[in-house]
DNA sequence: CATAATATGGCATACGTATACGTAGAGCGA
DNA sequence: TCGCTCTACGTATACGTATGCCATATTATG
């Protein structure tokens, strides 16, 4: 096979065969109308014979446009070397797809929230925009995002969709879904629910979940009860210790509606050390839909957002962002996934 | 000399303000030992001032380096939207970090083994190099593995350490794993391990895996016994559909060593529908330490793979074979993780 | 003190593409 | 026939940086 094309063609070379000149080639390859069908189909298959492709770095410095986006994702603690949370891989799988479709290039890192990501990526010219993923208190976040913002950052985050100073969000319709998962504990007969996630300033996203819940206990006729309440951020051990702690305390209750899975997953395990059977006793829900709600023993009902949905919804806004389109809706839905944590065999 | 100060500063700008031209900036900036250090730190000062950064395409464009590389992966089929298996995504948390100390951007991309990358992002200068994560059967990648190789392609992929000539590969070391695993059953007195994988030239990990099950019986004077044996790749459902296999034929057996962890969680379901308990009556063991490894109950002992070594190899490997250096030892180590399913508490 | 050797930095230019602007020819009506 | 409008390209140049080569000042050398 006589694939030896020495050096890499440009469109000088692409040019030169095709009897044209170079911005010709250029044109031809990008679609310009300025050019006839003739032309522009022969100068493709002159490329194509030549196996030849744009240089992303000539292209990007002339155009100012480079087709990349970046992926950043922040972490609580910089812990060197954690796991990344579960919740954002499935995102990144959908983020990556989707950004395929759309031809965009996506850099990915993880960065910690005092970094000039703005510097590196925007300013470099080695993206269009930034999706941010990030989860912690979002007290801290918002005088950086606020920064952002006024620095005229493209980017767009997951969160909670609130106030548009903070910059464009997409997220999931928590409070719906919080309602949702009150609505089917209720169903249950259940009257007495545990809520573990803070559900504050710090994590909004929490605090519609608990808003959605207390709807739906109102709209039952029944008050909400701060003894059945414990703050806890997403994390194992610590919904296992919040769990523990309203058992130590003694309140009756016959069901859990954690704020994710993780903490769901704790609270689950400080159940069964103490002699609760699920859901028989103890009815429990999550948040997330993670892998391992599913294979928990027993398998862990929960809320599952629309990853696919989420991927689409970050990029196609942040396009309308950079091209100054009118941005697509910010709220994703969910859906009830029913498992034997809440609805035995 | 004379330029105007416009919107994002550019070495020029620099330039004017340190009296230097416009080459003493791009040395001083790169750290050229033809610039006196008093010039340089004027430089950075001025250049930190401004808030500069280099323009990422105008640099790549001028020294053919992009300090980027791509990460590409690969899936057994394209079924649109699944899941990325979690062992993946383990990995790409240890590559982000690791090319984050190396300074290099790092591109991502799920792709389908046909799709032409190296042009993609070598010949259009996106990437200087590629990482290759895929699964699935190797014997469908090797013709191209081996033409990226003859093409001159830089690249290294995840997988079976065995012949250069499809790329130079970095792995756990599979057989020494395996071994340590089969060594595992035999100290608690198993005798009768079944193995579920597809040991052979399709999946020559798991023919490795295999291969140190099969020393260790050796070892301890045992035949390995192909009727406890079962083919299947890596997804709980065929893990499953595998053990079931093996209670059906009616063979006795008191162990199972699956290939990955996902077939495994599978095994387990199989047993525990069968009315095994494990692991009184059936050990299970593992490999890949997945997430859900830790959170299966019981608990999953399994094989780990040192993620982080795997990444920071992965990319030093990529970087010599780029500059053409000595490349570092392709084998990782792997430990023995103790949980429930082969000791009880 | 003359001259060679450094140290330091300027000059010119290349990297490959995209785009503002200009222009030849075709078509067309008066 | 002239002039006008389009179509379909060519010309010239900019994007911002990196680097080979050369020039000057400085110091070392004999």
């Amino acid at each position: 096979m006589g694939r030896k094309p020495s050096n890499r063609p440009t469109s000088f070379d692409i040019a030169y065969r095709a009897g044209v000149s170079q911005p010709t080639v250029s044109r031809a390859l990008r679609g310009s109308p300025s050019i006839s069908e003739a032309t522009r189909t022969r100068i493709e298959a002159i490329a194509r014979e030549l196996n030849y492709s744009v240089d992303k770095n000539a292209s990007s410095l002339r155009s100012k446009r480079t087709n990349t986006i970046a992926l950043l994702f922040f972490e609580e603690d910089t812990p060197g070397d954690s796991k990344i949370n579960p919740f954002f891989l499935a995102m990144l799988g959908a983020i990556t797809r989707h950004s395929a479709k759309r031809g965009l290039d996506l850099l990915i890192s993880f960065q910690r929230m005092e970094d000039d990501w703005h510097v590196r990526y925007l300013d470099s010219h080695r993206a269009d925009g930034l999706i941010l993923l990030g989860y912690g208190d979002y007290t801290l976040y918002r005088s950086r995002l606020r920064d952002l913002v006024d620095h005229g950052t493209h980017f767009v985050r997951w969160g909670a969709v609130d106030d548009p100073a903070f910059g464009a969000a997409i997220g999931s319709d928590n409070a719906q879904a919080g309602r949702m998962a009150g609505e089917h504990l209720l169903d249950l007969g259940h009257r007495h629910i545990v809520f573990l996630g803070q559900a504050d300033e710090h994590y909004p996203e929490f605090a519609d979940r608990y808003g959605g819940l207390c709807e739906a206990l109102d709209a039952a006729g029944i008050a909400p009860d701060d003894a059945l309440r414990r703050d806890t951020i997403s994390h194992e051990d610590l919904g296992r210790a919040a769990m523990q702690d309203v058992l130590d305390a003694g309140t009756e209750f016959d069901a859990v509606f954690a704020a994710s899975d993780l903490i769901a997953l704790g609270a689950m395990g400080a159940l069964r050390a103490a002699g609760k059977r699920i859901p028989e006793d103890v009815a429990v829900i999550g948040f997330d839909d993670l892998p391992a709600a599913a294979i928990a023993s027993p398998s862990l009902t929960t809320i599952a957002q629309d990853m696919r949905a989420a991927g689409e919804r970050l990029i196609d806004a942040l396009l309308a962002r950079i091209e100054e389109r009118e941005p697509p809706s910010p709220l994703i839905g969910t859906q009830l996934i029913l498992r034997e944590s809440t609805t035995p065999r």
